[in-house]
DNA sequence: GTCTATACTAGGATAGAC
DNA sequence: GTCTATCCTAGTATAGAC
């Protein structure tokens, strides 16, 4: 296992990433991935047995960040810091790794052909603590009575939109690329809605 | 043209916007259309030329339910009405349209490489009008000084999530398909939500 | 351990039979 | 106006040369 297999095989990742991300599944080709970092096509088999296993380390590898989104929850003790964090969190990993999240998207769209069921496990396990910490932070009054769920699926949708449709955003934003500045506008923005709207006082003590 | 033509153009239509829509434009073979309305394969190309223009009806099919949901901003002359309705209409739609949806979703996820310039074009327009009109609202204090434009990619985001990530969503609801119920908690909890996330008063006069 | 040549199949599209 | 047979390109994958 030379350090050079495990170079080369990073940046086939990293050239897949981006390929899957743009082509999707289907609509990409061996060749694409392998003229981008001016490889033999013969080239990408050899350390990946096939387009189906390459695309499925693709997708593992967003998994990691995905899960830690949900830190937040684990963390605090309050919906305020919570909320902010995992917001903040989750639109960092739209700017810092778009495609993947792309990738990603592109999988659950289709209902999710490629992805593991133990990593679908693992993320429906995510999804039940974090919801069951919301309903306690309701029983206890921290916040207005929202459906949990529901403010999750907001809120994945809200942040994962910079990333999965940053085609649309660029769009109307008439910017060929996001800015740091137009991130920090979103995730203020976000923040400031989603707390205001779940009424949750942002004092810490009350 | 015949009244068969017609009805035979939907059928296909109709046909093709589920498997574009289940695996995406490289995604779907010809063949798989022609077997779900049990038609041979090149009846599809009598029909419509080639596989680029059958997608883009498909696509263009979706613009007109898009468009009219912005219908909201130019009606009410108070954000309260007009983002409930606009809300209203979006999660309508995802119901409505889920696999027309789903095929604009990836088309824009991958960078829109299909969809035609003067649709574009009508997109921004209405984007333009829908934020000058929250811009309005925030300047005669009805309601926060809340961004526009990253307003509304938290709306189309949230209420387009329930067709484009159903998967996601019957997954965490644990259903096989999302009922009208769940629709109205998806709806009354956005409402809530945003109208209150923007302070924005549900009495309509003050 | 790396690249070339090539096998094999799928799938878009068409020509022409009926 | 509808279906069959077929062409042809493109794309996955492999066997084997170097």
């Amino acid at each position: 296992m030379s350090r050079i297999r495990n170079k080369k095989q990073a940046l086939i990742l990293s050239a897949a990433c981006e390929e899957f991300a743009k082509q999707g599944y289907a609509g990409t080709k061996i060749a694409d991935i392998a003229a981008k970092i001016e490889l033999p096509k013969a080239n990408i088999y050899y350390y990946f047995k096939s387009k189906e296993i390459l695309y499925r380390h693709v997708l593992e590898s967003f998994i990691q960040p995905l899960l830690m989104a949900t830190q937040p929850f684990d963390q605090y003790d309050h919906p305020a810091a919570a909320l902010t964090d995992f917001i903040k969190l989750k639109i960092e990993i739209s700017k810092n790794h778009p495609n993947a999240s792309k990738v990603f998207a592109n999988e659950i769209l289709h209902g999710a052909p490629h992805l593991p069921p133990d990593i679908i496990e693992k993320l429906i396990q995510q999804t039940c603590l974090a919801s069951a910490k919301l309903q306690q932070w309701i029983d206890k009054e921290l916040m207005d009575d929202i459906d949990p769920l529901h403010l999750l699926f907001m809120l994945w949708a809200s942040t994962q939109t910079y990333a999965d449709f940053s085609w649309q955003i660029k769009l109307h934003l008439k910017s060929d690329e996001m800015q740091a500045q137009d991130f920090e506008v979103a995730t203020d923005t976000l923040i400031k809605i989603v707390l205001k709207g779940c009424g949750i006082s942002t004092q810490m003590a009350e």
